[in-house]
DNA sequence: AAAACGTGGCG
DNA sequence: TCGCCAAGTTT
């Protein structure tokens, strides 16, 4: 009796606080599935000013998850590009096609239904399920840790194994069921826009006689984690090689690394950034071109930073008269913009035209 | 089950 | 410049 009190005080706070101040975003007031289910996935670890663009591109190319099971997935790809962790374009592109070939085309109803689509875990699952069907399914994202860590004062790890059961059951146990969709909302949006990582806004908090960090002064304190990302230092040449007819030779990414499926240049890795002079003794560079091949330009880019690498990058353009295109893509340079490119390529196209120096 | 997966913004 | 973080999932 004394929980479901002091659930429902936290739900009708929340609920009150979202209906005055949630912002208009454009996959909300509706139910349509497929559009809550792609806003979701692009707003995974993304911001919703970084994210905004690409949830309306998708929804003019792709109108319904029919268009997007019809499209390759190298123009998912590309529409995809620069906003990051490829595998969710793939996993929704992969996800389109098995609703329309495998379930007719209609988008799952349950949670655990839900959750079978690729890219698709525990959070996504519940806010698909509670803003599209109302399911009593309680979100638990990074807004959801920082607001229940506060204002219950919670220690344990949210990158813990336990703190996400913790979490999880918490958030599960303050859920208004029959709010569920609203419920869900208001959270996130209060962490969001509230109960912010930097700043909040303490002062004029609707919860703050309630909040365990705010009446101890431990606000900084929340939440707690316990591991730190290892970075890696990398180091890539990439060999442009050009011929008379500008044409350049591409491949895809397809091994297990970063920027799978995106495109790129030869690629040359290796413990530091090698002169041209070394790149001449290089075995697989010899096969490629001679010894008086002339370097076009040489362009080195500012370190690239990824969640767990450090990428440090050279581009030799050079032109050859026969292009060694075993393994890869011969394409004209004209065309090189219709194709998916890691940001850290698309910087290297922001300072070199292709175009204008071969 | 720990580690990897992108990118941009902010102090 | 650097570290942290953002509507997490996968292996």
């Amino acid at each position: 009796m004394k929980e479901t009190e002091q659930n429902s005080w936290f739900s009708k706070e929340i609920i009150a606080w979202y209906k005055k101040n949630k912002r208009d975003l454009p996959w909300r007031n509706q139910t349509n599935p497929y559009f809550i289910w792609l806003s979701e996935i692009i707003l995974q670890q993304t911001q919703v000013a970084q994210g905004l663009s690409y949830y309306y591109k998708f929804i003019t190319h792709y109108p319904t998850i029919f268009d997007l099971a019809k499209a390759k997935e190298d123009a998912v790809l590309k529409d995809w590009q620069g906003l990051g962790y490829y595998s969710r374009a793939r996993n929704l592109h992969a996800s389109a096609k098995y609703v329309v070939n495998e379930l007719g085309g209609v988008f799952p109803q349950s949670f655990e239904e839900i959750k079978k689509l690729k890219g698709v875990g525990d959070y996504t699952a519940a806010a698909i399920a509670s803003f599209a069907y109302n399911l009593p399914h309680a979100v638990v994202d990074g807004n959801v840790y920082r607001v229940l860590s506060r204002v219950f004062g919670i220690e344990t790890p949210i990158d813990s194994t336990l703190g996400k059961k913790v979490f999880q059951e918490l958030a599960t146990t303050l859920l208004n069921p029959k709010l569920a969709a609203q419920h869900n909302q208001a959270i996130m949006e209060f962490g969001s826009q509230q109960c912010k990582v930097v700043h909040p806004g303490c002062q004029n908090c609707v919860l703050q006689n309630k909040c365990f960090a705010f009446t101890n002064n431990k606000i900084d304190l929340f939440p707690t984690k316990e591991k730190k990302a290892k970075i890696t230092q990398r180091f890539f040449t990439y060999i442009i090689f050009v011929d008379e007819e500008k044409n350049t030779v591409i491949y895809k990414r397809d091994k297990n690394d970063i920027w799978q499926g995106l495109y790129e240049f030869f690629l040359i890795e290796d413990k530091h950034l090698p002169t041209f002079d070394e790149l001449l003794n290089n075995k697989v560079v010899k096969q490629n071109f001679k010894r008086n091949t002339s370097i076009i330009k040489h362009v080195v880019l500012k370190k690239h930073i990824l969640s767990h690498q450090h990428l440090y990058a050279q581009f030799f353009i050079v032109k050859v008269e026969k292009l060694n295109s075993k393994t890869g893509l011969v394409v004209k340079l004209s065309q090189l913009s219709n194709y998916a490119w890691p940001r850290l390529i698309d910087k290297f196209f922001d300072v070199c035209s292709l175009q204008n120096i071969c």
